[in-house]
DNA sequence: TTATATTTGCCAATATTTGTCAAGACAATA
DNA sequence: TATTGTCTTGACAAATATTGGCAAATATAA
């Protein structure tokens, strides 16, 4: 599973001294749903970014891109055509 | 709602003078299934483009790519960050 | 019109995601 | 060793999303 997101929300969240049940408590879901973001295990809802933004400090586009690729990445990896298809997207985006 | 796929089935299953229902009935899923992921409403399972691509005498590479890249799409299109997150996964991907 | 093909909206079944809880692992330290 | 605090893990239930089918609506053709 992808990570890059999970990484940087432990390094953000250790650089400022927060447990993870401190930054559970304030974005109101269980203590272990943040261990697992950070390992990867889980993904976090889109809708969750903002306010954990908010509460680490951190940029929310920054973050929102780091959610993103994980998604992306999720969905393409292992897939053989992953290459040929993320291509065709970047294109696609750029018409717009 | 991407349509990179359903176009191409369609376009596939014209020239070849096949009516949906009985695409439908090769690929033993309902006539509105069929409809729909042409026009770009409904995913086709990932595990049907096989078939579908023997049925179609397309090649299955082709169609998986479609089917992929409109994942994509779906996932980024109106995602601000869209083409930053695109970017590195496709750098991740070819790291491996 | 009639007949046939396609589209659309809705529902039920299924699958996936999300969150909670409880138990377990681990480290620091009394 | 026992205790305390943090983090991790797995099982489960609740919430959400996806899927397929039906049937009515709409289009197309003869």
């Amino acid at each position: 599973m992808a990570t890059q997101f999970g990484e940087r929300i432990r390094e953000l969240r250790t650089k400022q001294n927060l447990l993870l049940r401190q930054l559970a408590s304030q974005l109101d879901v269980d203590t272990s749903i943040i261990s697992k973001v950070e390992r990867g295990d889980r993904q976090l809802k889109k809708e969750q970014i903002p306010l954990l933004a908010q509460i680490l400090k951190a940029d929310v586009e920054e973050l929102q891109t780091l959610w993103l690729a994980d998604q992306l990445y999720n969905m393409v990896q292992g897939e053989p055509m992953a290459d040929e298809a993320l291509k065709s997207v970047t294109k696609q985006i750029k018409k717009k």
